[in-house]
RNA sequence: GGGGUUGUAGCUCAGUUGGUUAGAGUGCCUCGUUGACAUCGAGGAGGUCACAGAUUCGAGUUCUGUCAGCCCCA
């Protein structure tokens, strides 16, 4: 019998107990193993990144789910790996660079990528390691990265595929362009923010005549670029003067004054000057109309040439000098403030510019459709479900996708042009030749693929795929994507997509959704602010155990969470009172027979009871696992270990514990420890440390307990539970009464029982020892008469007193008497009203009036005995 | 403007298909040192479930509207 530390030190086991599992090959299977397959790709966080909140809580859920069903006998595969997140992580090594006193650009590409390369290398298994730290149970041997041979390969097998189909395409559109990143981005990679601006009225005259059209602008600058003003189609203002031609201000244009239905009538004057070159909307338009573009501001977000004075000028500096011109040559009317949205780079927060740029873009609407038909038809459930309204209206809104990056570390585009006769080469194997004319005058396109290309094929690619591996046969479709609901355009989106393109099949079946993790306050955590918490520090704090558990506590499907270092604590407790129920069993083993095995009659009442409720708690938890609700399926946990085993049990076995007949001693630790063994298991996904290094010690638990078999809950004993609730009703009564009047909890006091029932008063009776330990009740008397100087309470079927004779105060016990008649005299009105009502008895449920009837007869005794204690009281 | 979501004890949150007198953690108050645990035990106070309607025998739970907060999209 080992000795254990009295207190729960998670640093003392944590990490050798995962380098164990590692090296036992634990996390590790194959696509040849018998079971049901079951398997999860891990969001693959940014390779030079470092554990945040929300990975913890991410990885926390994926290897609880991962370790059930490990538990549940199935063949399970935690696929690992990392993205290469192109901006994220080429900004990071810019800024070393930039440190150094240099930049890519003097760097060459090819010295730039090797640095990458070499930080990749250096940071790239940070992030895995601090996973290991969590507990998460991967199959490290499988560990992928999106820019690794495999996921490359597939990368080009799905460009060219999509070019061969038209799905991919280049071509001038506008696109959004971050001139810090100095890229283009994806809509979904610029974030809208409302910001105070101004609305500037502007009169453009017309060519013939002297008269004006006024439009309003949140951006006079682009005015330059201004190749025409709209006006809606019905609207009267206009109606006369569409077709005719307006005079450019500075810049003396001519441009028209045309109809689009796009316009807004509401809006500022009725008529929009349109920038088709820097404006998505007036780039549309221009299309519809024919309109030229007229680029006048710089990728870099300086002025353009040829634009004069302006050339050169910041786009915002030059805003301010435009305004004073166009103020002073009598074309600004009026300024008012004026609220908008404004799209800022995701990745650094520059304000973006939208202008026209070659670009490569993925053709949406082919790829949409039947992706929003899986999830209508269910072939890929969100949990929970409001999370499918959201994906099907965006993809149902959706635009192409511009996948070309302005960057160098990604995926280059495996695409080549031939400098003789132009014409473009698209193969997934590099070419030295154009397949058209065969010069050798070809270059490879400079720019790279959006990282989300690659992670779009991750559930795919990370099995092999081109190859028909037998990973992609047994794995794919995955069971469970687990991911944040911030990711859902991103990430989700668009592996159902490219799975159901490239397999024929969605890529998961159900996908779980979670929430951001906040801190205490509520705020996003983030590093500007730096209200971040790490995780790593948490967890060398209160161990990994803990962290998991308040993670997933507290917490439902979809919703954010709070990160609260009290919650942190009381999982440490909670952990702390399961190594200390195991301790107390464990001293008491040391001449425990293991070989021992009670028969039905050795079983006590209490012996039934915490069985039957174990029962039940396996029952609750499994049930709450398969529906994904892991917060409630911990709770259940948490409840039935803290309260009912260790308060109630526990408490219940001491007397045979320190008792003389063996067999019941025997009985007794034979019960203790195949429930503490049982909730072991069960509590294993969400603790997966505490309870291993537990179980070890334990008597009959071979081997690990990340490979044993989930607990299958057996059979509850309805009438031992009540019997027991019978016991425990008693128990509170006395506890409850004497702390009413301050006597100390273990001070001995002589209780006095009245029973009218026989079936109760057996019970009661051959239980009665329970009652005197755990209610330091002694001796207990069962008496018909009301003992005249006590204190009293009732429980269901039984009077409850204790003689304290001279200790009472009369006039104390008549008010916390009549207080506990109000209390119940309010229930009984309730339940009375309900039987009053006749529809209630003709339409509820028989059982439901039945139980009400017997509660109205429960509350109805309970009140005459204490009516009648009170009238004793008053008469003395 | 469109969509989503939240509003339950001082605080943080559960409450899954409608059915005991709405729960937990934490905080607060009272009592407790015989060995599993003070990272603990016993007991207690504390809620018109945002508001107003509707459906129903019955609503924290379903529906409609209002108010307040947050998020996404445009």
């Amino acid at each position: 019998m080992e000795n254990i530390s009295k207190v729960y030190e998670p640093q003392n086991f944590e990490r050798e107990t995962y380098a164990k599992w590692e090296a036992d090959k634990n996390f590790h299977t194959e696509a040849n193993r018998p079971g049901t397959p079951y398997s999860i790709v891990i969001p693959p966080p940014n390779v030079t990144g470092q554990l945040h909140m929300g990975h913890a809580l991410d990885e926390t859920l994926q290897d609880i789910l991962i370790r059930y069903h490990r538990m549940l006998g199935d063949n399970t595969l935690w696929m690992p790996g990392t993205d290469h997140a192109g901006i994220a992580t080429q900004a990071r090594v810019e800024a070393t660079l930039r440190e150094e006193g240099t930049n890519r650009y003097e760097l060459g590409r090819e010295k730039f990528l090797e640095r990458v390369w070499q930080w990749k290398e250096k940071y790239g298994s940070r992030i895995l390691q601090q996973l290991k730290t969590l507990g998460a149970s991967c199959d490290w041997e499988r560990e992928r990265f999106t820019m690794d041979k495999g996921c490359s390969d597939a990368v080009r097998k799905v460009f060219v595929t999509l070019y061969k189909e038209g799905l991919i395409y280049r071509g001038d559109r506008i696109t959004n362009w971050c001139p810090h990143c100095n890229t283009a981005l994806s809509d979904i990679e610029v974030d809208h923010v409302t910001e105070a601006g101004h609305l500037w009225h502007l009169r453009y005259r017309f060519k013939d005549g002297d008269g004006f059209v006024e439009v309003a602008t949140t951006r006079p600058e682009t005015m330059l670029g201004d190749t025409g003003v709209a006006v809606h189609p019905d609207d009267p203002r206009y109606k006369n003067l569409v077709g005719k031609t307006l005079i450019l201000p500075i810049v003396n244009r001519e441009i028209p004054l045309f109809a689009d239905e796009y316009v807004d009538k509401e809006f500022g004057t009725g008529a929009v000057k349109v920038t088709p070159a820097h404006d998505p909307n007036d780039f549309e338009m221009g299309l519809r109309h024919n309109l030229p573009q007229v680029k006048v501001i710089n990728n870099d977000g300086t002025m353009a040439e040829g634009l004069g004075k302006y050339s050169g000028l910041d786009r915002y500096e030059c805003r301010k000098i435009i305004v004073e011109d166009l103020k002073a040559a009598g074309v600004l009317v009026s300024t008012e403030n004026h609220e908008h949205a404004v799209g800022h780079c995701s990745r650094c927060g520059t304000t973006v510019e939208p202008l026209v740029s070659r670009q490569w873009f993925v053709k949406m609407e082919t790829l949409a459709a039947p992706a929003i038909e899986a999830v209508k038809k269910g072939d890929t459930k969100f949990i929970p479900d409001r999370f499918s309204k959201i994906y099907i209206n965006w993809l149902e809104n959706i635009r192409d996708w511009c996948i070309s990056r302005q960057l160098w570390w990604g995926h280059r585009i495996p695409a080549w042009y031939c400098s003789e006769c132009g014409a473009t080469t698209v193969s997934e194997s590099d070419v030295h030749e154009c397949s058209h004319c065969h010069s050798h005058k070809i270059h490879q396109d400079e720019d790279v693929l959006d990282t989300w290309f690659s992670s779009a094929l991750w559930p795919f690619s990370t099995m092999g795929w081109p190859d028909e591996t037998p990973e992609l046969q047994k794995f794919y479709p995955t069971s469970t994507l687990v991911t944040g609901y911030d990711i859902i355009f991103f990430w989700v989106a668009r592996m159902i997509m490219m799975g159901l393109k490239f397999r024929g099949e969605v890529p998961f079946r159900n996908i779980f959704i979670h929430g951001l993790v906040r801190d205490e306050q509520g705020r996003k955590m983030s590093k500007s602010l730096g209200n971040g918490v790490d995780p790593v520090e948490v967890i060398e704090k209160y161990g990994a155990d803990s962290l998991r558990f308040m993670l997933v506590t507290g917490n439902t499907p979809g919703n954010d969470l709070r990160f609260s270092d009290k919650r942190v604590e009381a999982a440490r407790n909670f952990a702390n009172k399961i190594w200390n129920a195991s301790r107390f069993l464990l001293m008491n083993l040391e001449n425990f027979d293991a070989s021992f095995k009670p028969t039905a009659e050795d079983l006590t009442l209490a012996d039934r009871w915490i069985i039957s409720r174990l029962n039940r708690t396996a029952r609750g938890v499994t049930e709450n696992l398969d529906k994904f609700e892991l917060g409630e399926a911990a709770r259940l946990m948490y409840d039935f270990i803290w309260s009912e085993f260790c308060d109630w049990y526990i408490e219940f076995s001491k007397a045979r514990l320190y008792g003389s007949d063996a067999r019941a001693k025997n009985t007794a630790l034979y019960v203790l420890n195949d429930v503490l063994e049982k909730s072991l298991r069960l509590l294993h996904p969400f603790m997966p440390f505490l309870t291993e290094i537990i179980r070890q010690k334990l008597p009959n638990a071979k081997g690990s307990i990340m490979l044993a078999p989930w607990v299958r809950a057996g059979e509850t004993d309805e009438a031992a539970e009540s019997q027991m609730g019978v016991v425990t009703e008693i128990i509170k009564v006395i506890r409850n009464l004497k702390n009413e009047i301050g006597v100390e909890p273990r001070r001995k006091s002589e209780v006095v029982l009245k029973i009218s029932s026989a079936e109760i008063s057996a019970v009661v009776k051959s239980n009665v020892g329970y009652i005197a330990e755990l209610a330091a009740a002694e001796p207990v008397t069962f008496s018909d008469d009301k003992p005249q100087h006590a204190l009293a309470g009732v429980a269901e079927g039984v009077e409850i007193f204790l003689p304290l004779k001279d200790l009472i105060d009369t006039d104390k016990e008549i008010a916390r008497l009549t207080k506990e008649l109000d209390k119940l005299k309010k229930g009984i009105a309730m339940t009375e009203g309900k039987l009053q009502n006749e529809r209630f008895i003709s339409k509820a449920p028989t059982e439901v009036v039945q139980a009400e009837r017997e509660k109205l007869a429960v509350a109805q005794e309970k009140i005459s005995s204490v009516e009648a204690r009170i009238d004793q009281l008053r008469n003395l």
